[in-house]
RNA sequence: GUGAGUAUAGUUCAACGGUUAGAGCACUGGACUGUGGCUCCAGGGGUUGGGGGUUCGAAUCCCCUUACUCACCCCA
């Protein structure tokens, strides 16, 4: 039998790591909730077609990535690569337009991606995912963003830049992609990727890094200077906004979204500390995405947070559950008065930890300290045969005898000072 | 899919082609028979990723393979 381990791309989250999931976790319902939205659960697998036609079909996700297979009743189903395609679905098939716009989700869940791991990428990711739909009006785009914003600060992270960009509607963006293939063809030879791109995605030609596109992109068209005057106002507003509550952003014209469904707003917050990855979130605006999926109009907003690239700039965060009790049976007759206590001390929410009655008080003592409880309680036979367990603090040592059934008196002893018992 | 690097104990790492592959941490036990942390001592642990080759001799050199890591592409 070979060894068994995880997937190519795929981890375990092992405490102490899993307490700053949490910590993530609590602080972003928190900070969501302050801003009305509301958690909700979409799946996990969905029709192939849904992340095929909202995704677009050149994309690489779509493309290349997909774990897509063939259920037994002969469907085609698709591990979710990203969220906003299953609100969207969601919110159409549940009339969600119905109630009060804009409606304002987040959702907390894996992603699954085929692709060739490396720092910060995983084939199967968790991401936060915030979505807001039912408004046009760039102060959801500045609600969105400063919600990010305002989680990252909860969580002490400095150093995280915001950056900002208008990539068009319809309407205009064509306009610009003319502007970009005609600047390109009248340039001299490019590499690979670029003639590629130059076909497929123009805009993506700005950020090639090969050194040759890097030099002959000098005086490109910005795209700010290509957007209508609707997108125009709408970026304007934006800034704005955030101008007045002192975000700070930067705005990057070379930031395009690898996904078909976006329009206007496109941002990014990145950080220089997960190497090649450094998008900690990201997101932007899908104003046709609702009406192509047969939905009435309705402009949406919404961003990503990858959770294993916050995680891993996140400062360790301690195990807050440590117990208070750690129960030290000598013998098995001991372990059954021990395990009766234990429960009555648990049902009272005490987190208490139970030893095995075959170890020595000196081994019970040192597993009491690594597990850094608070209180230890000697239940061995001199204690069973007077019914007194010997109750003992680890900070000072001191220890006295309580009733052995008497858990008020346990609790009691948990609230005395060291130093100032009696 | 492309390129580069790495692979030795549970873990982090040593070991010029040459005894029985070592050390820190972790784990278990003892010093201390029913009293923890600190200290000291001892112990368990390894097919040197796998396969083949060169050599008197390979963890070390060569080839193949697998896995991991980083980067490209792309993306959270």
């Amino acid at each position: 039998m070979t060894k068994l381990s995880t997937l190519k791309g795929v981890c375990d989250v092992l405490p102490p790591e899993i307490y700053t999931w949490n910590r993530i976790e609590e602080t972003s319902k928190e900070v969501f909730s302050s801003f009305g939205f509301n958690e909700i659960k979409i799946p996990v697998i969905e029709h192939s077609e849904l992340f095929i036609r909202s995704i677009g079909e050149t994309t690489d996700i779509v493309g290349k990535e997909m774990y897509t297979f063939t259920d037994k009743g002969d469907r085609s189903i698709t591990l979710r690569p990203e969220g906003t395609a299953g609100m969207v679905r969601c919110y159409v098939e549940n009339n969600l337009h119905l109630l009060p716009s804009p409606q304002k989700f987040y959702y907390y869940g894996p992603m699954f991606r085929y692709e060739r791991p490396q720092k910060g990428r995983l084939r199967q990711f968790y991401q936060i995912g915030v979505e807001a739909l039912g408004s046009a009006s760039p102060l959801v785009d500045a609600e969105v963003i400063t919600m990010a914003h305002t989680l990252f600060q909860r969580l002490d992270l400095t150093n995280l830049t915001i950056e900002l960009n208008s990539i068009g509607c319809n309407k205009c963006r064509g306009n610009y992609r003319d502007a970009i293939v005609g600047f390109f063809s009248k340039k001299g030879v490019l590499c690979n990727d670029c003639q590629v791109r130059i076909a497929k995605n123009p805009l993506r030609m700005l950020d090639c890094k090969v050194e040759r596109c890097v030099e002959q992109r000098a005086g490109a068209p910005v795209i700010l200077d290509y957007i209508c005057d609707d997108c125009k106002t709408h970026h304007e507003s934006l800034k704005e906004l955030l101008t007045a509550i002192n975000i700070d952003y930067k705005e990057n014209p070379y930031i395009v979204r690898g996904l078909d469904y976006y329009n206007r707003t496109a941002f990014e917050i990145t950080t220089e500390h997960l190497g090649a990855q450094k998008a900690v979130a990201a997101g932007g605006r899908y104003d046709n995405l609702v009406s192509d999926f047969n939905g009435p109009a309705t402009a949406a907003v919404g961003f990503a947070i990858g959770m294993e690239r916050l995680v891993s700039l996140v400062g360790e965060t301690k195990n807050q559950s440590s117990p208070v009790f750690y129960l030290a049976p000598l013998g098995s007759a001991a372990e059954n008065k021990a395990f009766v206590l234990s429960q009555s001390l648990r049902q009272k929410a005490i987190v208490t930890e139970l030893g095995d009655g075959g170890q020595t008080l000196k081994s019970h003592l040192k597993k009491a300290d690594k597990l850094n409880a608070s209180f230890v309680v000697i239940i061995g036979e001199n204690e069973l045969k007077t019914s007194r367990a010997l109750c003992k603090r680890l900070s000072d040592a001191f220890q006295k005898e309580i009733g052995i059934d008497d858990i008020d008196a346990l609790i009691a002893f948990t609230a005395e000072k060291p130093g100032v018992s009696a």
